[in-house]
DNA sequence: TTGAAAGCGCTAACAC
DNA sequence: GTGTTAGCGCTTTCAA
């Protein structure tokens, strides 16, 4: 029985003791430094080093409540777009010495609801999540619980929860309006599942409130270059003749890139593409993709600061509005007068 | 001071007294349920769904040395490989009530060991890492903890650690022999960094290893579509002249598409175009990808299967080999005889 | 500034 | 099959 090897790993008694003091002043050498001497505070801090001790994350968090851990819910990971998001997310909370547990609810608020619940029983302090339609039983757990959650990818200062997102509505209408100055007059507008989707709703809605003079015929397709290519290959076979397609995300107006393109039809010559997102590949596309650049990176970091802060300061943060802003490239050009 | 509403959350002892049994039985019917007789399990449980109990993750995990949450270290989520394969083992951990952590290491070890040591901390169970080269530091903190680790992205039955993924060697020679087979020559490689990344040197290491009648010219790039365009720009800048372009992930090969149809070069008629991982969007491209299927989502699936059942049965799992399939596709064709 | 002691909510021996 | 009891490793009163 080595009195040095015995245990697994040190513990605040043992520090307590090779320091020589109790263990409470160990632990306010590690939770209020200030309220300890500068003279046991370093012989606590050596007896630290030594005995390589590392707090119990548990024991902490069952004292303190405190667990450091928030939880991400975001549809998919299968989509550049929320990758890029929960990358900047990880990446933010880090700095906060946050760690983010991810959970994919596959835009399914059964699922999300369910997650969340799991989140919440593992100690999650916090929960960011994408749009702002939610299950009535997600509503309820977040507010019997209390716990802080920032909706993402939308901006609605009305909503219960603070929003960290853009104005998609506004959006989708930059983008319409680019092409109707270009003089499209008929535009077909892929977007993803409007099902479960407030984001894609919103976009819609906004098109359809702009009441320009134009004629927008919609299609649904799933957000991948797959969806995109099946969707666009059925509008070419349809026959149906229209001078733009407005995609409203750019993973699908690269899809559509590249069915036109297998369809031996010139972009922008024949048929302008219209993205929304702006994702870093966009400017590389052939032709390079027209598009609005939403922030989801800048929106990632920004959702988890505001979590950060509230977890902290506990007063929840102010929604914050990213701006959208028009990219123009050479995917989109202007209709020949007939 | 109402007796229902004086406490926030419900704890085993309330449910106990509720039940009328002791904390002891109650906790039975949580862990080990057939321990306990019908009868009072069911009064337990009635007291659990009332009090609406959820145990308290920290308590547990104190006392069971169990937390139910595993890190996942990969190098970046801005790329569809990464994110893909965390999808799939976050879908899968969460079949075995396994909360996931993610951490960023952007390929560098000494992230890597930091990031590592966060996750231990906060008591992760396991860990999922990519590929076998990493920090002295890292190894070190792996075997002191003696932590259950997968070491994903290849395949290394020798290594320390078990692994679950691919012959990358292999799989770039299946490639180059495709390539080859078609007659090509002169064919430049384009693949990702190769400092820190040893999944790229095995690929790289399998084509010269190959030793046939070829020449090869090396140019690396980021792995992004970005990445690909300026390289692939480069080389056609230099005026250097090949007949083929084989691209060691198909992020790369899309963006080499993108450069060349910029170009005005035909992909397949005056340059073929591999890829290497075959990503489900690689069968819409235009043309579609030629490239060597490298199962992502299955390796996600299996390493978190893996680290799973590790953990519960305290048994290193074996390795995994994953297969590389070669899918022909309209990218590649035949050098026209001189 | 420091220490003793009382928990936090649960699991796990051990006894009945 | 069930209860008693002793912790797990820490934070946090309360006194000194």
């Amino acid at each position: 029985m080595d009195l040095t090897s015995r245990k697994k790993r040190a513990n605040l008694r043992d520090v307590a003791r090779k320091a020589g003091v109790s263990v409470a002043t160990a632990s306010r050498v590690l939770n209020m430094p200030t309220a300890v001497s500068a003279k046991t505070r370093d012989r606590v801090q050596s007896a630290i080093d030594e005995l390589r001790f590392v707090p119990s994350a548990a024991a902490r968090a069952i004292n303190s409540g405190r667990t450091r851990v928030i939880g991400a819910l975001v549809p998919t990971l299968d989509n550049a777009i929320f990758a890029r998001f929960l990358d900047a997310i990880e990446n933010e909370m880090a700095q906060h010495a946050l760690s983010v547990v991810v959970a994919t609810t596959n835009n399914d608020p059964e699922i999300e609801v369910e997650k969340a619940r799991n989140l919440l029983d593992i100690g999650a302090e916090g929960l960011i999540v994408s749009g702002v339609a939610h299950s009535p039983a997600f509503e309820a757990l977040v507010q019997k619980t209390r716990i802080p959650v920032i909706a993402t990818s939308c901006y609605e200062p009305a909503y219960a929860l603070p929003t960290v997102g853009y104005d998609n509505r506004a959006a989708a209408q930059m983008a319409l309006r680019h092409l109707v100055d270009l003089k499209h007059r008929r535009i077909a507008v892929l977007h993803g599942p409007a099902f479960n989707n407030d984001r894609t709703r919103a976009r819609l809605a906004g098109l359809q409130a702009l009441d320009l003079d134009v004629q927008l015929d919609l299609y649904e397709a799933d957000i991948t270059i797959a969806g995109a290519c099946q969707a666009v290959a059925k509008i070419l076979e349809s026959g149906a003749r229209h001078s733009a397609l407005l995609c409203l995300s750019d993973v699908l107006a690269m899809g559509a890139l590249f069915e036109l393109q297998r369809s031996g039809l010139s972009v922008p010559d024949e048929v302008s593409v219209m993205g929304l997102e702006d994702l870093p590949s966009s400017s590389y596309t052939a032709p390079a993709l027209t598009s609005v650049r939403l922030q989801v990176s800048e929106m990632g970091s920004r959702a988890a600061k505001a979590l950060a802060s509230w977890i902290e300061t506990a007063e929840p943060p102010e929604p914050v509005l990213l701006a959208a802003e028009l990219i123009p490239r050479q995917s989109t050009k202007a209709v020949e007068p007939a």
